[in-house]
DNA sequence: ATACTTAGTAGTAGTTTGCTACTAAGTATA
DNA sequence: TATACTTAGTAGCAAACTACTACTAAGTAT
């Protein structure tokens, strides 16, 4: 038995944790290299040492869930502000072998544009992994939460705008279009993608730069409009 | 000050509750007269007492979340083996006034056909309140747990199968148009209905009793596919 | 017979989707 | 300077789906 696996079960007391706790489980993804990854970080203790593992934090009594996430976003990745949702609660008896923990997973998207403005070292970039590439094993039961994360996105994507949170706020088409292609695992056809979201879009007098080819047209996403009224 | 409430107050130890606590909530609905409604009982503790609420309970440390909801649905209206699936969690720091409860809310669909059998008095279908004339208050935040619902199998009814487990094994095509135009919202065109949920049923060579106008022909659910292989 | 009610089908215009083929604008190189 | 190569962007058509009107079918009521 390693010695920090001994050191825990000398520590644990059942009846500490007689009811179940309650703890949030971050899927964060970004985009890299045309592919989607998704934020793995090795546990520094025991159960599942050394093993990738989400993030994640207890709630704590006083914090709402998604406050929780929101510290939880800051705490162990310096991210603010970006776009996260629920996913779903993970509440198998024995997800987790200390003790009964309840697990509510959030995904969570952000562009690497974004995480390099964070983080001009780059180095949180390192810590991103392909979801398609995954074959190393993963800690508790969070490999089927990373799968649940991707199915989500997946289906989102289809009728929802959350595809833009993967970009920065300027970007060409078919940037935009190899976004959606990665979310919802197939190709589109150029011509049809274009007409569909021609309303959710606005084009700049922009071009990119050039890059040995035809440049491409600078879009942002169109702002979504006002609930207005006469108030 | 209700006694009820001062009796409450008076047994309530802050350190007894100092991490949350969890538990299930039941969105129940199935259809009466042409309408969605859904489970309510008035609550028969402090807080709330009186007020009608979602039936729930406590997640107990060796049971999963899922079991918590079979219990539930047994022992709270004696009902067995009907669809349901994890809605969403709410985990707001004041849902509760007594003290830090995270519900995990789920949505179970019944016909009321099965509801009989399983009830002959007919007692059951009484707690059953339409989810479009809900003028009066609920308790917590169930106002809000009910129109997540609401929202999400108007959502699934779209793209899966859900609708059929609001009607018996044996309908009719209105029965089931009928169904999918509660769920929706909206009315749908007869023809162009019967033509998109034709791979999904299959005729039986029975028809209704006549009734005073022309019999309809009764179909089943077509059996899901078998995920079939050569093991 | 005929009127009334609900069940069920035919057919058509307009839109969306799947797909092929083209033109446009840059660079590289012969 | 022509032409080949690469990526950006558009045109257009057939098939499928959607919105809609209009019909026929089978029962009951008078």
């Amino acid at each position: 038995m390693a010695n920090g696996e001994r050191e825990f079960l000398l520590n644990y007391h059942k009846e500490d944790y007689d009811r179940p706790s309650v703890a949030v489980d971050l899927v964060l993804f970004t985009l890299q290299d045309g592919k989607l990854t998704v934020f793995l970080q090795p546990r520094e203790e025991h159960p599942y040492q050394g093993v990738l593992a989400l993030p994640g934090t207890f709630v704590d009594t006083r914090e709402s869930i998604d406050d929780a996430v929101r510290r939880c976003l800051l705490q162990k990745i310096r991210l603010d502000g970006i776009y996260f949702e629920q996913l779903y609660t993970f509440g198998a008896v024995d997800r987790d072998p200390r003790m009964r923990i309840i697990s509510v997973a959030y995904y969570a998207l952000v562009s690497a544009d974004k995480l390099l403005e964070m983080d001009p070292t780059g180095d949180v970039l390192t810590h991103f992994y392909p979801v398609c590439e995954m074959d190393f094993p993963l800690a508790f039961d969070h490999r089927t939460i990373v799968e649940c994360g991707v199915a989500r996105i997946a289906g989102k994507a289809e009728y929802t705008d959350i595809a833009f949170e993967l970009l920065p706020a300027d970007f060409t088409l078919p940037q935009l279009q190899a976004v959606y292609e990665i979310l919802l695992g197939k190709p589109l056809y150029k011509a049809n993608f274009r007409k569909k979201i021609a309303d959710k879009i606005v084009a700049t007098d922009r071009m990119t730069a050039p890059d040995g080819h035809r440049p491409s047209q600078i879009y942002n996403k169109k702002p979504a409009p006002e609930v207005s009224g006469d108030q």
